[in-house]
RNA sequence: GCCCUUGUAGCUCAGCUGGUAGAGCAAUUGAUUUGUAAUCAAUAGGUCCGCGGUUCGAAUCCGUGCGAGGGCACCA
């Protein structure tokens, strides 16, 4: 006699067992209709699922996010079941739910192409309209293991071979012919799906995520409660794509790339101006933060490397090369070596602590091919580095300053959404417990200080100290790990840094290692994605542009450009053979900030007519004061 | 590195089942002198990614190398 109680904080009386099914029954045929799934006492079951008990039920539906990622499990499921009809012999792994969508992994000779996926797409489909039913059993452990193994699903055997023994197997079956070992819970049939769903992309994927295995064949899919909410996500997609760093650098006019050096960037004027405006406000700001510049070689003798364990360590992905003394030498792809050796150069005291060295070191890493994309993975990329050379009793203060700066910057920037992310001492590590305890406690102080929102890795710190990462939250949602801040007890030491202390004994410092946006390449995509290619006004690498209504204002236009240059505001002038609305539309595309519109006007008046990038509206402005506003406004940013 | 896709003019792309390349934009030249997102016309522009092979003949088919794209793995 279960007695229902439902989160209204109603109730319903059973006079026998009862399912999820009779219970949406018995509240409305509306709900009936929509209901997905259920929670019983807070767990996630079937609806057909049998209820003896009193409890309490919670009813989903495609507006729950419970609902929606059944839905999409569910669709994964079916997905595999269209796969093995269309294509016997294939074997299906794992299918799980992820953000937006589903995937499936599957074992198979031939390559799934974008044909079959259409295909597969149809046959889904014909799958949701035939509603096959759901059925759920509990299966002995030996026995599923033969079963799989005898119908040739090695990988599914596998897995229940690797899940724990008291653990309870569950098979679903849909329909008559197909069924698949899965935790669940499911729907209670096929059509519940809908067909708000879309097969995206077919990709290699190892088996069991490990390079070391076979590669399986991932079809990926996205599904959602309804068609609208399907073109809202695909649009979404669009409109990522439309802010492709890659594509805009292009349009642009920023940067390329080209076969001879895969991963290393071509930086054209304005992409460069860009780089070089960016350097300089961090050079203002660090020079007003207490830092040093320096810099270093970027080709150093590989007994360096091995010192600092590089070699051991990195060497797999180290750009060396051989003199022809026969030499080896190491591109540097870290700063830290070097700057420790410049450390080492003359005696230090207690009183030069903490020494904030800062370098604008470019280092070279040879990625994985795989791995490059466009600005944000390449092989050589500029880092704005920083080595804080300190006493373990300097590491609190000195955490908090640079998390203080790394965000001032992030918010110059137009970042003001950012998450920490803290890791902890590894296993594998070096040093003495109770440094690390002083490393981790000053760290987390520092992170709890910014009041932000972080979150704890555990133990995936560095192998000398634990660490901070920055990630801001772009302007669509994305999350980008940009700066980092280590604290390492091993690298001073190994590289025979030291310092002589107030009892006139040498010791050994402390060693923080800092980088604001990690790689000026990666930042400066993220920059573009962010904004959509629409910089503010100060970072944009052309700022303004004059045009001149017709060759008699070209006098003009030609005076005002070299004004604008004269008060720091970067400009050109567009003297070509185009009309206005050309110019305007040229520009606008290449998303120059301020189009300067030079005529009669303008000339009688000793004035700009501004064209505003997004903005229709025509505003005039004397010149003397369009040189003041947007020249201080540069100052702001730079020395 | 692995799987799949892919590489044609500066850019975006056509080029069906093999018969030595085509458009739009950009460029150049000329005309036009333009008041807020593409003025008109003419001209020029190509080792069809490289190297091998099949074929009477290859941009097209096959092999291989390189690059790019999407994933996977990697990101110390």
């Amino acid at each position: 006699m279960p007695v229902i109680t439902l989160t209204d904080g109603k109730t319903l009386n059973f006079s026998k067992t009862v399912t999820g099914l009779e219970i949406v029954e018995k509240i409305s045929k509306s709900l009936a209709k929509q209901a997905l799934i259920m929670s019983v006492n807070g767990e996630l079951k079937d609806l057909f699922y049998s209820i003896d008990k009193n409890c309490s039920v919670k009813i989903f539906t495609s507006k729950d996010p419970e609902g929606l990622e059944v839905i999409r499990h569910d669709a994964a499921h079916i997905m595999a079941m269209a796969v093995q009809e269309l294509y016997p012999g294939t074997q299906v792994t794992i299918g799980p739910v992820i953000e937006n969508g589903f995937y499936y992994d599957f074992a198979r000779k031939e390559p799934f192409t974008s044909d079959d996926l259409k295909k597969i797409e149809k046959k889904m489909s014909e799958i949701i309209d035939k509603d096959v039913k759901t059925r759920r059993e509990v299966w002995e452990r030996k026995k599923a293991i033969s079963h799989f193994k005898n119908i040739g699903e090695k990988y599914k055997a596998e897995i229940i071979e690797s899940i724990p023994e008291n653990e309870e197997l569950s098979i679903y079956h849909h329909g008559e012919t197909w069924h698949d070992l899965c935790r669940g819970p499911h729907l209670v049939s096929s059509g519940k799906i809908g067909k708000a769903f879309k097969l995206t992309k077919v990709s290699g994927a190892y088996w069991r995520g490990d390079s070391k295995n076979e590669m399986l064949q991932r079809i990926y899919g996205t599904s959602w409660a309804n068609q609208k909410d399907l073109d809202e996500y695909l649009h979404r997609i669009e409109e990522a794509e439309k802010r492709d760093h890659r594509k805009l650098g292009k349009e642009m006019d920023l940067f390329h790339f080209r076969e001879e050096s895969p991963g290393s960037v071509f930086w054209h004027e304005k992409g460069w101006a860009l780089f070089q405006k960016l350097i300089n406000y961090m050079r203002m700001k660090q020079d007003i933060a207490g830092y040093k510049e320096i810099n270093t070689p970027e080709v150093l003798d590989r007994g360096l490397w091995e010192k600092s364990g590089h070699w051991e360590k990195f060497g797999a992905n180290m750009y060396t090369s051989v003199t022809p003394d026969e030499k080896i030498f190491a591109i540097k792809p870290m700063n830290c070596p070097g700057c420790v050796e410049l450390y080492n150069q003359g005696l230090k005291s207690y009183k030069d602590l903490p020494l904030k060295m800062s370098e604008f070191g470019k280092v070279h890493r040879y990625e994985p091919s795989g791995a490059l994309h466009g600005l944000l993975r390449v092989r050589a990329f500029t880092q704005d580095d920083a080595h804080i050379f300190c006493t373990e009793n300097q590491i609190t203060k000195e955490c908090l300053t640079v998390t203080n700066l790394i965000l001032e910057i992030y918010k110059d920037l137009g970042f003001e959404n950012v998450i920490l992310k803290y890791s902890d001492r590894p296993e594998l590590r070096v040093g003495d417990d109770n440094v690390w305890d002083k490393a981790e406690a000053a760290l987390l102080e520092a992170v709890k200080a910014t009041k932000l929102e972080y979150t704890i890795n555990k133990g995936e710190g560095a192998f000398y100290g634990p660490k901070i990462e920055f990630v801001l939250r772009d302007a669509i949602g994305r999350d980008w790990q940009c700066g980092t801040l280590q604290v390492d007890f091993n690298l001073p030491g190994r590289l025979g840094a030291s310092y002589v202390d107030k009892d006139g004994i040498k010791k050994v410092p402390v060693m923080l290692h800092r980088a604001l946006f990690g790689s000026l390449e990666r930042f400066i995509g993220i920059l573009i994605e962010n904004y959509a290619g629409k910089l503010p006004f100060w970072i944009s690498p052309l700022q303004t542009v004059v045009i001149p209504i017709s060759e008699d204002f070209e006098d003009y236009a030609k005076e005002v450009c070299q004004k604008l240059k004269s008060s720091r505001i970067s400009s050109i002038v567009d003297l070509k053979n185009h009309n206005l609305n050309y110019k305007i539309r040229e520009h606008s595309l290449a998303k120059v900030p301020l189009l300067l519109i030079c005529g009669k006007k303008e000339v009688d008046s000793n004035s700009v007519t501004i064209r505003r990038l997004d903005s229709k509206k025509q505003e005039n402005m004397k010149l003397d004061q369009f040189l003041k506003t947007y020249s201080a406004l540069n100052k702001v940013y730079s020395n």
